[in-house]
DNA sequence: CATCCCGTAATGTGATCACAAACCGCCGCT
DNA sequence: AGCGGCGGTTTGTGATCACATTACGGGATG
């Protein structure tokens, strides 16, 4: 993630701190299913008010990302077997036009960085680190998407990442996996190849591969 | 949008009441792109203090409804001719499948409605009714995509038209057709025959052809 | 006549408060 | 021991306010 040009430089309101804490940390895996948040709890841990800390839990319940009751009160969702299904769906439909679009413009130095996210994500395979996995192997991913010069359909991805974050941390802590995913070295492969077909094939594979046995 | 169980009849908050209105405007193209937006204004407006309407704002602007300048102020967006092009695309790759799914559960009542929205739309067409098109025409579309039983993909999809709302005015305000959409004719057909690849091409065709034009 | 500058009005932000609803645990009853 | 009602506490909601920042206008100046 790195930024070229820092422009501006201003000071980002609070109710972004706190959106953008909780967004990272949801996305991430760090908070399990069925959690509850506060809004004087989340407003005293980023050390705002009430006010901000109620429009970035807004924000999250209108992404996805937080589920609220009838009567106000917000927690992680847990999500029923059919909405993985769905949003496993959806993130193969994007991810797999993102990396078609990408793919014309994955020159080497793209496809170095790949592989040094791929190692990392060993690392943290071998550790046993749900969370540390969970963010790299999204690394990976969006590396390879922001190529496609496709902001809005990087968001809208981004948002389904955000809504399988507790229930990934849920799949990921629960196997215990050994091995890098094995459909990333296929992904790296198709790029070098220019394998349009193949790139397709492999991303939806590592898409719908961990699902799979959680919804199943 | 029939509601046939009405189990808790809780009165709606309002925040939720701001963002709903808005929502549809936006949605229905009622507010032209560039649009300038006053929380005191909208607060006045819908009887309301500035709280509920910042949160509904701040809402529509994570959901890409309406943009956010650097210093607070809002309105809707005026959408480069890229983003035009994505936001098309993510139409055909979500509804596309959303279409393929309602396809095995769409019966005889299902065509009949759709047929009957189809006629509502020569009826606003030949008024000259920008507004009351796009409304009807992403009524006729909505009331395919239900039988899908996918929320989580036809919320998507309703971010992306909500996204269009003020482009669509735009677009559909300066061409003044005379003619009902004759791909719905194909989507209906394709729907009675039980031809899923013909009612893919006919749903792609039907949602790439009038944002072509615009972006072109 | 154009341009720059400054003051006033308008706007977004965040804190605080009062209020109502919901949750939770305790106590008494059966 | 199980269960239902009840009160205190927690929680979300919306209004209001003070403040900083910005946009916009007129007027003076070159």
């Amino acid at each position: 993630m790195q930024a070229v040009s820092r422009p501006p430089e201003t000071t980002p309101s609070a109710h972004d701190r706190v959106y953008r804490g909780l967004r990272t940390r949801i996305m991430h895996g760090q908070i399990a299913p069925g959690q509850a948040l506060t809004l004087r709890g989340l407003g005293k841990e980023f050390e705002v008010s009430m006010t901000p800390a109620r429009e970035a839990v807004q924000r999250l319940v209108a992404e996805g990302a937080l589920s609220m009751s009838s009567s106000g009160r917000v927690s992680t969702p847990e999500l029923s077997n059919e909405r993985i299904e769905e949003l496993a769906a959806l993130r193969a439909l994007i991810e797999v036009e993102l990396a078609s679009r990408a793919l014309p413009r994955a020159h080497m130095a793209l496809i170095d960085r790949l592989q040094t996210i791929n190692t990392a994500i060993s690392d943290v395979v071998s550790n046993r680190d749900a969370v540390g996995y969970i963010r790299t192997n999204l690394e990976f991913h969006r590396t390879l998407y922001l190529r496609a010069q496709a902001p809005a359909m990087l968001a809208m991805c981004e948002t389904v990442w955000l809504q399988l974050g507790p229930t990934m941390r849920a799949l990921y802590g629960r196997l215990r996996r050994t091995e890098a995913p094995q459909y990333h070295r296929l992904i790296i492969a198709a790029l070098k190849a220019g394998d349009e077909p193949g790139l397709r094939l492999a991303v939806r594979s590592d898409v719908t591969q961990g699902l799979r046995m959680l919804a199943g």
